[in-house]
DNA sequence: GATGAATGAGATTTCATTCAT
DNA sequence: TATGAATGAAATCTCATTCAT
């Protein structure tokens, strides 16, 4: 019964013959009072909302306006589009993103177990309050160039940043520390999903097992509860990866 | 400000959106000869290269039909929609998940490494075959109970087939074996879409690393090249993972 | 012969005709300024004028809103479809049959033969404007249950005011007065329809006929021009049933 | 959701480019051999199951042939349409029609009453077994000239014979035989519909009442039980209709 | 700033009818 | 005779986007 999911991808490409308005208000340039930054805001959470019940694709302008409570005409006087919307809201995720990067690259070196869980948890959190984003990351990915840089970037910056932990940490010799950095990532992402998905818990405990389970992949050593690092363990870890070869 | 004068009221019209019409052809109950089944299976093809093409929300039905050298009508003798369609291929894809668990579940006690090799190039194999199809898996979850169930099920029997197999080939005691079976599955799934986001390989080096990543994380030891495994294997390397504990 | 070979096997593919999407807009919930509600009326009055001129079923939704000189999208924005229309208008005709009924349950008791005139009248003038919904009417009971219940309902009121206002002038005893209300009903309804398509006219002197028809069918005697009532009238009456025989 | 009504009305008119097939087998003219008339038999019983369950213009030729186990091909090898299946049931009932008539045009002059109940009782009887037919009766108006024409005639055979057995039976002078035939016969056909509709029963002891209704409708005196028509009665009756003014 | 109205391109879907087997 | 396959014309319906108020 006409599904039109046409209309939008299309849409995307095809119809949007008009330059964003010859000049007047392009909507990233205008200048906001308070009332007008409440109801993009307003947008930005209905967006969110709207992402999480039926996907980004399924989202219709009109869901997004509905839980936001305003009109479809608002809508286009803060964002040219869906899209444009999902641009803004990703911008956001990603710049937290470099956040977490900076828990291993700041990390000072060899301090590994203890910032492998703190990472962890850093991700786990920002996926937890992005989830409707990160959830439908697949979903994105061919949507239009700009987002798909957006993504490509973010994952590269995030690899990189584990690659490089990876390395200094000491990576098994038979497994290169990017694709292990691939791996670690993908492993993370997809858990919660699949986790949430199947109705089991994602807690601290949880958290910690799959911290263990990261360590040893991609050092070859199990974590260890807190506190509970064993004096020497420093100097011998990342030996084996590097004086075993 | 127009807003409080024009009084909202419930519109007087309208009711529910009157269902699809009891499907005047419900392709169901359809008897099939040998060219009907020769033009499904056609679509289907032609689906699965439509899909890989532009993705499943950019495929319009048009695209299926052209591609599969049939008119509109056909397509609609076959499937109900591009959704049902799609459904057809999940089967399809489930089933043969099925083929992979048993991998696992009719190894031989023990013989660990090689098993898992054996099941990664397998599930490997798979979500190159389907790539189109598993990208989107997951929103549909949520749209349609069917893939739900599906995927609930597929999913379910996947992670218990290894986290009995991990039990059974000696898990670390830090870590319970449903939850590393979750970690693994979802890194497998994931690295494949992200490593091909990247454009990077997933060759069969790409395979032993994984491999040998999923190995470790779950039994704590390294994977190894096939033949040789050396005696007193399990002390040389992870040394620090097993005397730590 | 061919059938024999031709193994029959439930097909593999499709399923369920997938929901006509929780309708992006539905119609239901508008909120409506003058505008919007003019163009709502014009769409209605579009639709009479075409169901009259080429009939429910052959009129397209395109025939509507070229007569209301709008849009096709438009129509969309207040009727989810045709139908949805036709029960718009049919809501409307009901309503209008409750004020046709108080014409004989306001009736002072043994006011007979100038109410049913009346009532005849009234009944003859709404089926006339309604005249293209009518005649569908009841083809639609059945597919619809929003709308047999609308019927049923206006129905019953309709034949149980009726019947009671045949107790109350005087029935014959061979005949259940609800039965009778029923048979005028129909014959009033039906009548026109008749009559209209044999191509004979309905005016003021067919509608004294009907009357007098009716009063004798329901009561026994003839109607009689206004103002020619005779003393005595009401006691004379329901005796010639019983005892002028 | 494409309702399409569309293609069937505008079939008619549009989509009969093709004169009957060059030569070959029209349809009518087809030699049958046992088993081919058996076949169409199916076919026209099933029309009329499928007109009962979703009225004519819903019923898709698809709808017949699966009702007659048979298939779509098979249909066209018998009717050229949907459209000619229904001229062929109608023809079959206004033949039946025409028996009823005899019924009033063969009585003798002024047996009026039990003329009257025998005819009630045959027209009930025909209703019942074409329902399914005279319930859509008023959507048929309009489809095609043919069918129009065939009803017409019917029609008005039916009043005319009863208009005449009205008048030699003695009519009432405020009603026009022919007004009054039209409104029995109307009468007549809605009471079933509406009877049934509205769950009520339509038995002997209803078809007696009806009678006494029409009887007294367009004579002006009551039916009466047989067999207790009182002596004199021929006298009688009339006179009230007349002298009553 | 905010809003409801309007538009129309374009996708989906139905189903009568023809045909090859 | 009978049948399933195929076709395609023509409807239906959705939704992003613009506009006047």
């Amino acid at each position: 019964m006409g599904s039109t999911e046409a209309q939008r991808e299309a849409s995307s490409g095809r119809r949007k013959p008009k330059e964003p308005t010859p000049a007047a208000f392009p909507p990233e340039a205008r200048a906001m009072r308070e009332q007008g930054k409440r109801t993009m805001q307003r947008l930005r959470d209905a967006a969110m909302v709207a992402f999480e019940r039926r996907g980004y694709h399924a989202t219709r302008v009109n869901d997004i306006v509905e839980i936001a409570k305003t009109s479809h005409g608002t809508f286009y006087l803060y964002f040219s589009n869906k899209e444009d919307l999902l641009r803004a809201l990703l911008v956001e995720a990603t710049e937290e993103t470099r956040e977490i990067d900076k828990v291993l690259s700041d990390a000072p070196t060899g301090t590994g177990r203890d910032d492998l869980r703190a990472w962890v948890g850093a991700y786990s959190s920002l996926w937890m309050r992005y989830a409707p984003l990160l959830g439908i990351w697949t979903e994105l990915t061919g949507s239009d160039p700009e987002v798909t840089q957006l993504l490509s970037d973010s994952l590269r910056k995030m690899t990189a940043a584990l690659a490089g932990w990876i390395e200094v940490n000491g990576a098994p010799d038979d497994v290169d520390p990017s694709v292990a950095a691939v791996a670690v990532v993908a492993m993370l992402d997809r858990f919660h999903q699949l986790q949430t998905f199947l109705g089991g818990p994602v807690d601290g405990g949880t958290l910690d097992e799959l911290a263990a389970i990261v360590q040893r992949a991609v050092l070859g050593s199990p974590a260890r509860p807190p506190g509970t690092r064993p004096a020497g363990d420093r100097l011998a870890e990342p030996a084996p990866a590097s004086s075993a070869r």
